[in-house]
DNA sequence: AGCTTTCGCTACGACTCGTAGCGTAACTGG
DNA sequence: CCAGTTACGCTACGAGTCGTAGCGAAAGCT
């Protein structure tokens, strides 16, 4: 689920925790999903309680009663197990109730949004990350499948329930339709994540409804033109 | 230890690149302003070549033609020298000429900080910074004077102007006037910097002009209500 | 002059990194 | 049941970085 695939390094999995069948029977001693399970857990502890910086992998390996070179069996660098241990967490959060109206679907994922940048690990991992990809186009793949790709379905998802309702036009050019999507993905998670973490204010009720009312307004006087 | 208090140590300036007179007339030998120049200089090419996560202070010194003791009486560790390297770069491209009318402004500085980011130097550091700054308050603060605050400050700038021209209305209660000049910058600046770092795909010109119709548009009918 | 502060240099212990080598554990196919 | 294969825990290692201490010399001020 992690990873977009990896052609065959001498890691093997890279991110495997299914750990069984890539080619039909694969022979020898299974890797322990539990071993998994227990890194990416500590890993995510080890955030919490020492932030990006400090976080070094001796002592994840250590947290998770792991031998520290079967961590590196299993991932490159502290880079991609950073990624796979905050992408677990978008995937628990992110979901896109329909509450209704394009207003409220907004708001709704704007605040649920904030609240995953609010938790510590995530709040120092996922900008972390995402500076380290700047300089490594393997990483900034990696990132894009495991945690952009699936945000940007929710607002694929969220303009179709829009459309339907009759809040949004149908477009009917679908090169435009796309740019507009990646557009209005990048307003909505980049405000939130500047202001959580640049500005480093709260992403309360009032800030996503003055913020929601710019962009539905936005939305509604410039996509037709 | 890298950062995060320092009640008045050893490290007396932290960054004051003037390097003179905090209380009247200091006596002893002065700090070279040349050194810091020079350090920051590297500190910069140092990200260049090898971005954030290899980037040694030894090193920088070494390419600065420093002392690694001089680089460390200066500046508590990393993160600082980082912030005060790339925040002159900020004061150097970062300017709002009056291009005639809200959106040509609003395009202007989209892709002039556009350019900013797609330097090497920023792309690699500011990001890095941030995610230090969620668990560093000191840091916090340090990036929030030596960069935010001053992108803010175009806010400010173009709304007067847009105002002037009758562009916007002008906003009586000064406590919501604030509230959304936030949010503008949050807007602004997040969209720029998500579409640049974390989508990692080009603002170029078209990107620009979506951008700026949806805000200019969600403005001029959200901000009157 | 004398005082004060900075500078370059060297050296240091503590720590992290990523890998190699070994013996053992777990699972599969003949 | 046994041979083959793969993962695991453990130890040890060289290389590199960190941040500091201590020294003598340099550069200003009064």
């Amino acid at each position: 689920m992690t990873s977009a695939d990896r052609p065959d390094g001498p890691r093997t999995g890279g991110s495997r925790p299914d750990g069984s069948r890539p080619g039909g029977g694969r022979t020898g001693r299974p890797r322990s999903a539990e071993a998994d399970r227990a890194i990416l857990d500590a890993t995510r502890a080890a955030l919490v309680e020492l932030g990006w910086g400090k976080l070094s992998l001796g002592d994840v390996a250590a947290r998770a009663g792991v031998a520290k070179t079967t961590l590196y069996r299993r991932w490159a660098g502290k880079n991609e197990l950073v990624v796979d241990a905050v992408a677990a967490l978008f995937d628990e959060q992110l979901h896109l109730p329909d509450l209704g109206s394009l207003t409220a679907d907004i708001e709704g994922v704007v605040l649920r949004f904030a609240a995953l940048l609010e938790r510590p690990e995530t709040k120092t991992a996922l900008m972390a990350v995402v500076a380290e990809s700047t300089r490594d186009e393997a990483l900034r793949d990696r990132i894009r499948s495991a945690i952009v790709d699936r945000q940007k379905r929710l607002v694929l998802l969220g303009r179709e329930r829009a459309q339907a309702r009759g809040e949004l036009p149908r477009e009917s050019d679908p090169e435009s339709a796309a740019r507009n999507a990646d557009l209005i993905f990048d307003v909505i998670a980049g405000a939130v994540v500047h202001r959580a973490l640049v500005s480093a204010e709260p992403v309360d009720g009032e800030w996503a409804r003055g913020f929601t009312t710019l962009l539905v307004v936005g939305l509604a006087g410039a996509l037709p033109d």
